[in-house]
DNA sequence: TTGAAAGCGTTACCAA
DNA sequence: TTGGTAACGCTTTCAA
């Protein structure tokens, strides 16, 4: 392995101008540039990253922490590491598993300059301790945070809800359940706001008996179907949190010979393969554009360049079940 | 932001003897290590992980390549950065999206020592091409490579292939059909190996129409099944080159009102959660035990210990659909 | 346009 | 047990 100082030697330039060179320096003349590129080639060299990332204090990595790796994150990552790729970034993974001093390490990797920035998309270590490595390098979040230093790409699911719950009504759907996720997240408590206002708009009733919580997979949506199926007026239209509830709901509901969508109409929410595949109505999720976005707020203090985010929307996806 | 020089000030102590400190070297007294481990939490000290790569000329982290992020790679994946974090790596993704060009920024990365090692799970640069880097440092594979350099954990399909036929022949099917995926692939050859063999044995009928190739995904299993229906003889059961066929065919064998698994049965491939959730009856295959055999592989290499391999086997999942 | 030399923050060898 | 110092391989400032 040859080394800069070797390429120096050979070439008989100074150190300073061999990495001019590797820099693309203007100020090299032609002939000197072409001569010490020829003999890097000769020699095979190729500059050493740790020198390079120790001498500039930067390392062109970011970490990104999440509990775990699901389908949805799959799609937000390969997107950020599309985008951050293009701009000479590279992604580390940091699987927490809801550990807090695991994913304490990744706070510490920026703070020891592993990483350059860290993308949460989600973080279960409490908002001060997190906030206190902001001094380190520049933090983006999936998850919505509530701190100024921590910008968040997170949509507002309010606008999403309400493009379901209209069509729903549209579409006839009078008994409307919600199937929730985490009762005392600020997306189930959006998506509540929706579910009132809209339905109120309409005239439509707000039962406490149709919200159903802590509804996050597809068990749990099978579970869910099993326990209005006695009751005498069940509900003839379903929100799920996310597609793999829906998933639930429909196997279930197949299960017991609903006829869906007509006994009853069931929405999904991220517009995932799945939902494709199963022709489930959903909300189209436009993750992909979060990640480029959670990389562009990351751009002005990675790159000096302010650039601006893309606008995203919530779209409704008809399908067979609806 | 302290460092080891300036620790080394405030404690009156070398920076050797810091430095011993920091690495747990018994030759420092105890009164000693006091000392400077005092100061440095008083100063907030973290070392430079730059720094520590370049004089040690490693940065403990992993490169992996893949062509794409799917559910299965997420498994493997899953397990990977696991065990590797378990023994203090770091994983980097490299997604190349099947680009030659940004593959081989990965194996400039094993040369530019930015990573210590790498794992391939697909690649699609040339062998000669990627052998040519096993100089830089330790490459193992997911996907066989046939080269003594770059090990691979990929296991023989054939043992899997035979345990879901013979199930299918012992439930009395006799008109098996496969659902192969590449058809030059090693995979592949062993499947249709696996199934010559098999069914010799059991005197039934090798028949070239009932070798399907090419079928990859949903839509490919969705198509599979319209294209016998019309036919006199069509096939009493389906061997499925992975889960995403099995559930394509399933899918599409109910909207033509086959009883599954009357009139036709079915078996995936993989185990995958969708296989799960669907009741196809499938392969267990034991992805995440070959994630940690990968790493073991390139524990010789990395950690200068020789770990055993645990051994692996595939299993049959019988559930609704045979 | 080029070069000398001082960093960057550690580790590791050789002495003491 | 400790210290001095030369690596590690590059960037960057200041002079020439």
């Amino acid at each position: 392995m040859s080394t800069l100082d070797e390429i120096a030697k050979l070439s008989g330039f100074s150190k300073a101008t061999v990495s001019r060179v590797l820099n693309d320096s203007p100020h090299v003349s032609k002939e000197t540039r072409e001569k010490i590129l020829a003999i890097m080639k000769e020699t095979d060299y190729v500059p050493n990253r740790n020198a390079i990332s120790l001498s500039k204090g930067q390392t062109q990595q970011i970490g990104m922490i999440t509990l775990d790796l699901n389908e949805l994150i799959l799609c937000f990552m390969n997107s950020f590491v599309e985008i951050s790729g293009h701009y000479g970034y590279q992604t580390i993974i940091y699987t927490t598993g809801g550990d807090k001093q695991k994913e304490l390490q990744a706070f510490e990797d920026l703070k020891q300059k592993r990483v350059d920035a860290l993308l949460i998309l989600t973080a279960v270590n409490d908002k001060h301790v997190i906030t206190s490595y902001c001094k380190y390098g520049p933090i983006v979040s999936w998850q919505r945070m509530d701190h100024p230093e921590i910008p968040s790409v997170a949509m507002n699911q309010y606008d999403g809800y309400a493009l379901a719950l209209e069509h729903l009504i549209e579409r006839g759907y009078k008994r409307i359940a919600n199937a929730f996720g985490r009762p005392s997240s600020i997306n189930t408590q959006s998506r509540r706001l929706a579910y009132e206002q809209i339905m109120s708009k309409y005239n439509l009733p707000v039962l406490e008996k149709w919200y159903y919580t802590t509804i996050y997979g597809i068990q749990d949506g099978e579970q869910l179907v099993k326990t209005f199926m006695g009751q005498p007026e069940p509900p003839d239209a379903i929100l799920c949190a996310n597609d793999l509830v829906a998933v639930g709901v429909l196997s279930e509901a197949r299960r017991q010979k609903l006829d869906v969508p007509r006994d009853l109409a069931i929405v999904g929410f991220d517009n995932s393969k799945l939902s494709q595949t199963l022709g489930i109505t959903t909300i189209q999720n436009p993750i992909a554009g979060q990640a480029e976005n959670a990389f562009l707020l990351l751009a002005p203090a990675l790159l000096g360049l302010d650039m601006e985010l893309q606008p995203l929307s919530f779209q409704l996806i008809e399908r067979e079940t609806t």
